[in-house]
DNA sequence: CCATAATCTGAACACTATTCAGATACCGAC
DNA sequence: GTCGGTATCTGAATAGTGTTCAGATTATGG
């Protein structure tokens, strides 16, 4: 009803009964009905219904709605590393300044996402796709860049050597934390800023 | 059914039909079912039979299903501050030692919480509960006992008058950030200790 | 062109949240 | 004490849910 077309079209020059691409449609329609009604309240009948397809159809391609929901996870986890790589590679150079804009909008980049999309974030974080069961892979792409960010920041003399052992962990636990408590209501809206400053000057600890 | 006797029990010294106190009782048994099933997959009417009432009994406390849902939250948050409460006062002592410890003491209760009942701390954060609607309060109390401990930090020099700032917030976020990143398998339980160290040493930044 | 496989439907089942008229038990006033 | 009013709870009904499966439909390879 009010999907794109895109989403909703059979495989051109093809129509009605076999669908082109049911499973990444089935996806991308399970994303909008999450992004308006929340991860819980997502209805199978409806994501079928925005395609264009019968409940049932769905189960060729999903074993049961959890796992569904587990696949719009995946996808989430890689357009949010998507944003993030761009992000990037709009800051070029090699100077401590660059890096450290490199650092906070790898940050901001996250807090905005979960900011502007809460309902897709809490699907990603709130226990609806496992990634424990096949092992961490989702977001691995994420953990180098942010790994590669607190190298540069090490080689510019922004972060302390001592500090650099405990980067990945404080820094993705911070972003993270932050954005739930913003999100969830915790914590107001501005903060985050404040969150990035004190991150810098906390990963300077321990220099002469 | 697997329920305590006191949950199902009607007030003492009369029988049947009209509860005792119904309310604790369905939030009570939705504790239990919610940390069996998850916050999603949690049924009202499985509560009710729990409770040993009828479905359209809960209408009467709730409006809804998730307003249930919120009061089991609300119940949580008081639960998991009183476990903090309790903590803090097992450590004594003025010493940067004891202060140290109450400090890491604070953000082990609440990751030992989360790891240990990952559907209750999924509902707690996972936007199930609403606390912008009629403003942070529930939190309130936990918060003070952070300040408490960042402030006996400062006095006793572990940490830099320039961190105290960033204090309440960057303690709070890395904590329930390695919370979640953990209890949804992004990284592994060991790492937590690690990130108490971190934190320490962050905090310590800025010190000449 | 046909047989086989992939894909999707329709109907059914058991279960869910929610509503509401009415039954039941408690409580205070007389 | 008992009577009336009120808070509390029930039972039935409605509309919607996830899931299963036999069978209809279409695509594909020989």
């Amino acid at each position: 009803m009010s999907l794109p077309d895109v989403l909703r079209s059979k495989r051109p020059g093809r129509d009605s009964y076999h669908h082109g691409d049911l499973q990444v449609a089935l996806i991308e329609a399970a994303i909008v009905l999450v992004r308006k009604n929340g991860p819980d309240h997502l209805s199978l009948r409806a994501v079928a219904e925005q395609v264009g397809v019968s409940p049932s159809a769905v189960y060729h391609y999903f074993p049961d709605k959890d796992s569904l929901i587990s696949g719009v996870g995946d996808k989430l986890f890689i357009d949010l590393a998507q944003m993030q790589k761009e992000a990037l590679s709009d800051i070029s150079g090699k100077s401590a300044r660059a890096a450290k804009r490199r650092y906070r909008e790898l940050g901001r980049i996250y807090f905005r996402w979960a900011n502007k999309e809460p309902n897709l974030f809490r699907l990603m974080f709130g226990g609806f796709c496992r990634v424990d069961a096949r092992g961490t892979h989702v977001d691995n792409e994420a953990f180098l860049m942010l790994t590669k960010c607190l190298d540069d920041l090490l080689e510019t003399g922004v972060i302390s050597p001592q500090m650099r052992r405990y980067g990945e962990l404080i820094s993705w636990s911070a972003v993270q934390g932050a954005s739930t408590l913003i999100v969830e209501g915790h914590l107001p809206e501005e903060v985050f800023e404040d969150l990035l400053d004190g991150l810098e000057l906390a990963l300077g600890a321990g220099k002469k």
